[in-house]
DNA sequence: AACGTATTCGCAAACGTTACCGATACATAA
DNA sequence: TTATGTATCGGTAACGTTTGCGAATACGTT
């Protein structure tokens, strides 16, 4: 083993040249070249853990490579006898292809990345199940990655899978999420993507999304038939369709039953549980309080249950309350939590399916289309009472 | 475009040897074989798109591509001018490093695999996001699979894994695993492994676990001292663990207290809420009813709350109950659900540094080791009553 | 003039697979 | 016979990167 002659590092040093037949040193730590005085150091065949390969098994059998990799693959040029020799070499030297390398070669890694920004709520999880489910049928893993809510892990989330090219990409952005360059990058490239659940407007692709409006408006109107009167809407933040689709059918329910649209009664939050605490403090505080709100989502839905409780205010006679996504939670919350489900599985497969689509090239798939599911309206006890 | 003479089909068709200058051909879906009369088709080059690769900026800068890779990756034998032309035009052509030509040369991915059984409760998912953290900042990507709790699935998610050549992998096995040679090829071929949550013995790694034996004696304790005298057991599937444990601490605390161990009152569920309804039913039913149930994990819990409900059973004061995992949930069911609670994210975090202990090959780390992360009660409405 | 020291680069062999292009040996038809 | 068809295999470029080995050059110092 050779050493820096300076710090005596080992570790940190690399080969830089030869000169007049003397190996010549760089060490990193301090900077220094230096020559060896002679010497050759034998380069050592390595060979730590050999992973068996095409070629292990062609020489075992004294046949090309290209032979076994018929074999391997059912290519029809090849003699029943021959492929059973090497299916069962195969077998004996437990052999396991290489994916690298066929993904080199073919330019295809038979892999979809998915970029969700949590993985606190049950919404992406189930996403993930359904687009797991369709794309593996059709011999695709998947690539999960999690940014966490920030933009930061976002982006490097999206180059590790750009890195590891990926066919394609389902996202799902962060709600911290203002530029998209990283995700025009795949399209720039012609790798498709598919948007879904938390998607913005002028990305040339297709979309998946719960029909929020209708949900809204569904959610809405509900409490309106149910006699509340002051509704106020906690939602999300607006850079998000998502968000201004819920708040758009907060509104033209209003409207359509001749209810004023009082701005001081609409708060956007972040999704997060610690906002909906502040928002949710800060509406139930007010001079005026509303008597029903409509929540972005169901945990926000859920911390204003348990403000209620601990102010006392009853729900739902004194306050109702709807949320959104029909979480598994929402049903053993009190006397339930009314709420709107949408369809998450049903998500997943859609984006998995579009992404099939574009995989194939299929023509009518080319105009971006914009998926939309039907949300349904979920009634329980905490908005439910008699006028 | 040339097509199957027989079939006409044009998709299934591939080349299959050359004879006397003519192109032969086969036809995969009438398996018939055929040479065209003449007409060379000029193998026109494909070349879809194109990402640049290192050979592309070396060309345009006229320097070799061994050049260029040392410039990417500050190597010290180059010259500053040229490496920061070599970056600029990087930018240019907005090169992205081939991960998968990387990683076959340097047979090593940076990609660890990680395999859970289910993504419907909150356990896992916060076991990831614990590890990702970890591995994300030692430059490790994480390759998420999920086998829903089937042994055909995990079987074909660790092939996938190995057939990417992670570097390493996590894994939490799913209840219906019995056969773990799959698990074992990762250990024949010194890809480090580490178990989480869901082991068994005789696998001879690391393993992360939380303390289940404490925390379901602590669970049966308080129970105990909460004046309940009939405490059942709704459990796991057997082969785990995690359930063996959790049993022995229901075990051990009912032997402490000097309680009869009454085997009707113990039941093995296999973690679904389906089966946890059939039994919750079962045991609320008996003729002779526990006054309490310790629970296996809190959606089991909370179904059983549920049914209590349905049936009028008065919680705490007619039974008490104690859940495992302190899922979010748990705070939000009726009073409170008393429950153990796990260090989630630090079980995927310890596992990840056992992981980077392993990989960085640390002699410390080679006698298998497992870690135990204590539990601890989180005691709430359901299961606090006066005596 | 010979040599020591530095600096900067290129060549080419890997890594494991795939697929195109032949080659060869037989069988069959003209 | 001769021409053509069938069946089975091997050689070898790719795919994009890293890296060991060595060349080329420049500038001192003896």
């Amino acid at each position: 083993m050779i050493s820096c002659v300076k710090c005596g590092q080992v570790e940190s040093l690399m080969k830089a040249g030869f000169v007049r037949g003397k190996q010549r040193y760089f060490c990193k730590d301090c900077a220094y070249y230096f020559t060896l005085p002679s010497g050759g150091q034998k380069s050592e065949r390595r060979r730590g853990h050999h992973q068996t390969t095409i070629i292990d098994i062609a020489q075992e059998l004294g046949v090309s490579n290209s032979t076994v990799s018929r074999a391997l693959h059912n290519h029809p040029d090849i003699n029943p006898d021959t492929r059973k020799a090497i299916l069962d070499k195969a077998l004996e030297l437990d052999y396991q292809p290489n994916q690298l390398a066929h993904s080199l070669v073919k330019s295809r890694t038979n892999t979809i990345g998915i970029v969700v920004p949590e993985f606190l709520t049950q919404f992406f999880p189930n996403v993930i199940v359904g687009a797991q489910q369709v794309l593996r049928q059709a011999d695709y893993n998947l690539m999960i990655m999690q940014s966490g809510e920030s933009y930061e892990t976002e982006v490097a989330n999206t180059k590790a899978l750009l890195a590891n090219r990926v066919d394609g990409l389902l996202a799902s952005m962060s709600h911290e999420t203002n530029n998209y360059d990283h995700f025009r990058t795949f399209e720039k490239r012609d790798i498709p993507v598919v948007y879904f659940n938390r998607v913005i407007e002028g990305l040339g692709t297709h979309k998946v999304v719960a029909n929020d409006y209708q949900g809204a408006f569904l959610a809405v109107e509900h409490l309106i038939l149910n006699g509340y009167r002051r509704i106020a809407h906690l939602g999300g933040p607006l850079n998000l369709l998502i968000s201004q689709e819920r708040l758009r059918g907060y509104r033209e329910a209003l409207q359509k039953y001749g209810h004023p649209l009082l701005p001081e009664l609409i708060i956007h939050g972040d999704f997060t549980a610690q906002k909906a605490v502040i928002y949710g403090q800060h509406l139930l505080d007010m001079a005026q309080p509303p008597d029903a709100i409509f929540a972005v989502n169901d945990p926000t839905a859920i911390e204003i249950l348990t403000l209620a409780r601990l102010k006392g205010i009853r729900v739902p006679e004194e306050l109702g309350v709807v949320g959104f996504s029909d979480d598994p939670i929402a049903v053993h919350i009190g006397n339930g939590l009314t709420t709107v489900k949408q369809p998450t599985t049903q998500i997943g497969e859609a984006a998995a399916n579009l992404m099939l689509g574009m995989l194939r090239g299929e023509d009518e798939f080319l105009p971006p289309k914009t998926v939309v599911l039907e949300a349904e309206l979920v009634v329980r006890g905490s908005s439910v009472r008699n006028r």
